[in-house]
DNA sequence: GTCTATATTGTGATAGAC
DNA sequence: GTCTATCACAATATAGAC
């Protein structure tokens, strides 16, 4: 989906979203999606090619609103904790949605241009332009987020403290430490 | 499955991994673990309760390996290195039992006892016994193995790179700088 | 743009005979 | 412990009428 969407489209979008943050990916059926709007599922296909092309409608979405809160979180006078906490709370808001636009490849074709830059951004920007360094941060970022989504920690872990942990590690480019060779 | 496994549940085990590491997930189906020992799906029935219990038995098979690969690594003179290396390419080798034990909660009741603490031991040795730094450090591994496994990273993106940077990051405790307060 | 009808394929699981 | 037979679902997608 490069292209606006429709009326129809868009409401066909919303009603996927709706299923999908209720109940999951499994809820996302054609029929279910139908069935939120009046109409069988075989009248989908006239809006969309198929259930991928509906995949990346909300995949795009969901860069846009992620594009909004990071931008926002990155004028705070201490940027990097800002993103973290905006990242997380936008996670634990769209569990579905963010497991979707992270656990598969990136459809990129199908996305209209620059939404997943735009996310990206803000993060490379608070990790002074050094890509390398907002990779590693977007990692970390992603595996707290996932592993506290899937309910992988220990039921004793503090997560608050292990953000803080893994932040205030990330944050300065530190004096040369005794270095990986490779 | 907290007692050990008799001969032919362990054959079973053996052809569910088989599959698994073939075909993924979705190639793991009680027809075709059955097929691949030449008897019929229902027979399996005698063996497990169900299917989740055949899985518990793969995923406690992945800690006792991960712990192995993990005990060698941490003998290194630069654990943290050595062990994210180990991490990477232990995850690499078995992506699909690795997204198996890292993507939904873990059944501890139907794991054998301390397997999960045995496969975390290392990591923490490695942090100095901090537990929250050890936890932001298994984050920051399991972000970018998962995000590599998923094919989510940019096609330009330098990946020995980002992991030299996050290592770096985390290695040691650093002289105390602007701290968040949250 | 919507409908009905249907193709096709798949799943985990149970009953009951041997 | 293995078999056959079968239940009870569920899914995406297409053809063709209106």
């Amino acid at each position: 989906m490069r292209e606006r969407l429709t009326g129809r489209q868009a409401e066909i979008v919303d009603a996927a979203r709706e299923l999908l943050e209720a109940g999951g990916p499994e809820a996302v059926t054609m029929r279910a999606i139908a069935e939120s709007l009046g109409i069988q599922a075989p009248s989908l296909y006239k809006h969309f090619p198929d259930k991928e092309a509906l995949e990346s409608a909300l995949v795009a979405a969901g860069f846009v609103e992620q594009a909004e809160a990071f931008v926002a979180a990155s004028r705070s006078r201490n940027p990097l904790t800002a993103l973290a906490r905006a990242y997380r709370s936008w996670a634990t808001a769209h569990p579905h949605l963010y497991l979707l636009m992270t656990s598969r490849p990136l459809e990129r074709d199908r996305l209209p241009e620059g939404v997943e830059a735009a996310a990206a951004a803000p993060i490379v920007k608070a990790c002074g332009g050094d890509a390398d360094r907002a990779r590693a941060a977007w990692a970390f970022a992603h595996g707290m987020t996932s592993l506290e989504l899937a309910d992988r920690f220990p039921p004793d872990a503090d997560l608050d403290a292990a953000w803080r942990s893994g932040i205030d590690a990330l944050r300065a480019p530190h004096a040369t430490q005794p270095r990986s060779t490779t």
